[in-house]
DNA sequence: TACCAGGCTTA
DNA sequence: TAAGCC
DNA sequence: GGTA
């Protein structure tokens, strides 16, 4: 590429940072809907004959977990991967609203659930001035008491909508015709956030697709959209740009903008409220237009002085808050790498069986996914697109037929990735020898097709380049921080996207500049090509940079460490104006395992050297021990990869030939309760009170001498399971969910007991039928059967 | 438009 | 059943 | 966010 060129493009990326507006629509959070997943979380439980509890919001019966999730927003950290999605947060509350009997229609472009309400209604007013403290309990019942969906529908159709009466229609989305009639679909009341609000657009205009596709959303969300200024104007929302606010004044003609006219940028302020089904404080920061003096108040807001400084105040909220920030704990547990372990790692290594079985998996070649051309003419389109065609007719369905489906990534990640990885929590990865067994006969007929695709299992050789080798060193650091700035954010789609496509960028072995280029590659659509792009040319991408800077964050982040709070309580809390933990113990109610987590809020999140990880697994043992030599303790977890230090101790229980229930016995009772009594445990976090099958023990512990709490993790498994609770406990959490959806693909199902095979799964969800036992004692045996080559404990290190 | 792991405890 | 966690 |  031309120097010229790059200038080109470089200034290209500089221009859209100050007029995009357009199609960064792409991102708009109605363009996704998630199902929650597992939101039936009993699958044991019988499967009920026939549509009881389907997850998705196939039909009936449950509460459709539809909602909406968006790309930008808060920051927010934490040691641990909280995948747990942030789609289930909308879907909860209205569960408390009323039972689900709703139909489930859907909208390509609307949320389904009528979620907005409880959020809505617990945050407006609260501060000082206390005027309509209407609480979200009557709230709640003033809205709902009667409206199923069907209410507000026949009464917008009777009466005139909102939307219609006080402002103007926009044109139709698609081809910018006069919309005729209402055919907007309006939310149902209660998902109106901006309920009769009205809003005056700037640019004043609903030319482009954008701005027309947020105007519709406005009115669907409830508002009305004007074009001429009126003194019933609620809010005004601008593109996202660098529209300037005298710009807009002059634009209006007016020296000021009346106090409570609320002033915002649509994006990222309506997005967001859409997140979080809640009205934001349109003060906030981020919001704001660039030289915008202050921002209006929110809703029918309560008075609030309105010079701008007093703005600014509420949006810091109570220097209170500031100053027991400082005096709460900090910890920030800078998570230090699970490092080199001083190849403590016993890993005995076994390795050699040579039975080194031949078999149809071992692809040798690695015909490297070779990045085609790429480089030699990056901008002749018609190449590069002729290179992708090529590809995708020849090069993937090779032989396969089928492919049984398993895609890339999953071997990927699971046989794979090691390479990246490797150097990460073991020091010297010994040189393994892998051999593996065909599994296909053990699965009856469909699920797995004989022979899975081979060009699949191409991309198990690890042959891919040392990472520090890699041209896109770069890009790949930045998309990584993205990836985790989605996955603190809990979203959990977003995140497996980010990781499947740094994935495969890793293994370039050339730099990848353009989009094009990158657009050719597997797991690299559009949007992370454009953003692969940009780095590349500019060595930054804008979307974090302006990521980072989120106020919020921080807050988010502290309320996230704490333990046994979510994503969910952690918004509603930041949202609610708490900004320290304290505020959290003075007013809000709290669980019994939150209590804890706050009040050893600093121990937790601290990080646990090796040796005490260690110090903690000997003293259990010991003490075990002398209740029944038999009994064998083992250390998993970050541990077993050889981490250098972890976030928690993960314990494996097991006694040969000893039932789960016994073992219960001796150590949920006997040996919890010896550890109580010696002071070493201190806490119970969680742990089955049910008789049947619960295994695990959550809690903290503490070394004689010590004063840190540590979270401690003790999972039973009878010896039959112990290969698959190997496998489940060693982790990582990556490592394990590649796995189980690799033995997925192939009609199997693996867990912490066991991998399974002929597992039927109802429309592709839920386990419907639990299948028979493939295999649970032995690791290695498991991994032979899913076709995977094995890997030690040090080589599934797969986070980015 | 569905899928992206699977399962358990708490409230 | 939603939320959180492993 | 990407893929089927
Ligand atoms: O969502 C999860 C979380 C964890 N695990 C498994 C893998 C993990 O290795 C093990 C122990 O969990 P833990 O949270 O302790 O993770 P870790 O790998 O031990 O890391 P850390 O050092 O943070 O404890 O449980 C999962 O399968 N899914
Ligand atoms: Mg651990």
């Amino acid at each position: 590429m031309s120097d010229e060129e790059l200038e080109a493009k470089a200034a290209y990326f500089k221009e859209q940072d100050l007029i995009e507006i357009s199609d960064d629509e792409t991102d708009f959070p109605d363009d996704g809907y998630l199902n929650i997943e597992r939101a039936l979380a009993d699958i044991k439980a019988m499967p009920p004959p026939r549509h009881t509890r389907q997850r998705k919001g196939s039909a009936k019966g449950t509460v459709p977990p539809r909602l909406t999730r968006q790309t930008r927003s808060f920051n927010g950290s934490t040691a641990k991967q909280r995948i747990a999605g942030f789609e289930a947060q909308s879907a909860k509350q209205q569960a408390n609203l009323r039972p689900n009997y709703q139909r489930v229609s859907r909208s390509a472009i609307t949320p389904e659930n009528d979620v907005a309400s409880t959020f809505r209604s617990a945050r407006p007013t609260r501060k000082g001035s206390a005027s309509s403290p209407v609480t979200p309990r009557s709230r709640k019942k003033l809205k709902h008491s009667t409206s199923p969906d069907t209410a507000s529908e026949a009464r917008t159709e009777r009466e005139v909508p909102f939307y219609m009466r006080m402002g103007i229609m926009p044109r139709e989305l698609k081809n910018g015709k006069d919309v005729k009639q209402a055919d907007i679909k309006v939310e149902p009341e209660h998902k109106q956030l901006l309920r009769g609000k009205i809003v005056y657009f700037y640019p004043n205009n609903d030319l482009s697709l954008a701005r027309r596709r947020r105007i519709h959303k406005i009115i669907q969300l409830g508002a009305a959209w004007v074009t001429q200024w009126k003194d019933d104007v609620t809010h005004v929302m601008v593109d996202d740009g660098d529209y300037t606010f005298s710009q807009l004044l002059k634009h209006l003609d007016k020296a000021d903008l009346p106090r409570n006219v609320v002033l915002v940028k649509f994006d990222p302020y309506v997005p967001q409220c859409i997140q979080f089904n809640t009205l934001l404080d349109p003060s906030l920061g981020r919001f704001s237009l660039k030289d915008a003096p202050k921002p209006g108040p929110l809703t029918k807001a309560p008075e609030l002085p309105y010079s701008p400084t007093s703005l600014v105040s509420l949006q810091m909220k109570p220097s209170r808050r500031q100053l027991a920030t400082k005096s709460s704990q900090k910890t920030n547990a800078e998570p230090s790498k699970e490092g080199f372990a001083p190849l403590l790692v016993a890993t005995k290594n076994t390795s050699s069986p040579l039975e080194v079985v031949e078999d149809s998996f071992v692809m040798p070649s690695p015909d490297a996914a070779e990045e085609p051309a790429g480089r030699h003419s990056p901008y002749n389109d018609d190449f590069l697109q002729a290179v992708k065609e090529t590809r995708a007719i020849s090069h993937l369905p090779l032989d396969e037929e089928d492919s049984g489906t398993l895609d890339n990534l999953t071997v990927n990640t699971i046989a794979q990735d090691s390479d990246c990885e490797t150097d990460d929590e073991y020091p010297k990865p010994s040189p393994k020898r892998r051999n593996k067994i065909s599994s296909n006969s053990l699965v009856s007929k469909s699920a797995t097709p004989k022979r899975l695709n081979k060009s699949v299992f191409k991309c198990i050789d690890p042959g891919t380049k040392s990472s520090s080798l890699n041209p896109n060193t770069r890009t790949i650091q930045i998309l990584g921080e993205m990836c985790k700035y989605h996955n603190q954010m809990g979203d959990q789609w977003r995140t497996f996207a980010y990781r499947r496509g740094i994935a495969t960028l890793r293994k370039q072995t050339h730099k990848i500049t353009t989009a094009a280029q990158a657009g050719l590659l597997p797991f690299i659509g559009t949007r992370l090509a454009e953003k692969i792009e940009e780095i590349a040319l500019t060595d930054h991408l804008r979307q974090l940079d302006t990521t980072r800077n989120d106020p919020t964050a921080k807050t988010l982040r502290r309320f996230l460490g704490i333990y046994g709070v979510g994503l969910t309580q952690a918004n509603k809390w930041v949202q609610a104006g708490h900004r320290t933990l304290e505020d959290l113990l003075e007013k809000e109610k709290l669980t019994e395992g939150q209590k804890v987590g706050i009040a050893h809020y600093a121990d937790f999140a601290a990080r646990i050297p090796r040796a005490e990880v260690e110090a903690h697994g000997t003293f259990v043992r010991d003490v075990l021990k002398r209740i029944d030599g038999a009994y064998q303790v083992t250390i998993m977890g970050s541990y077993r990869r050889g981490a250098r230090d972890s976030g928690d101790i993960d314990l494996i229980i097991s006694k040969p030939g000893t039932s789960l229930s016994t073992m219960r016995k001796v150590v949920f009772h006997k040996l919890v309760a010896q550890l109580f009594a010696q002071g070493f445990l201190k806490v119970t976090l969680a742990t089955s009170h049910r008789s049947n099958d619960g295994s695990k023990w959550l809690g903290a512990s503490r070394l004689p001498g010590s004063m840190i709490w540590r979270r401690l993790d003790l999972l039973l498994a009878p010896e039959e399971e112990m290969g698959a609770a190997l496998i489940y406990f060693t982790g990582d959490e990556v490592f394990n969910r590649s796995m189980r959806l690799l033995a997925n693909k192939k009609g199997m199902r693996l867990n912490q007991s066991g991998l399974y095979k002929d597992v039927m799964r109802r429309k592709g969800r839920e386990t419907l039928n639990k299948g028979m036992l493939l295999e649970s004692r032995d690791e290695k045996r498991i991994f032979e059967i899913l076709g995977v080559p094995w890997r030690e404990p040090s080589e599934r290190v797969c986070s980015v």
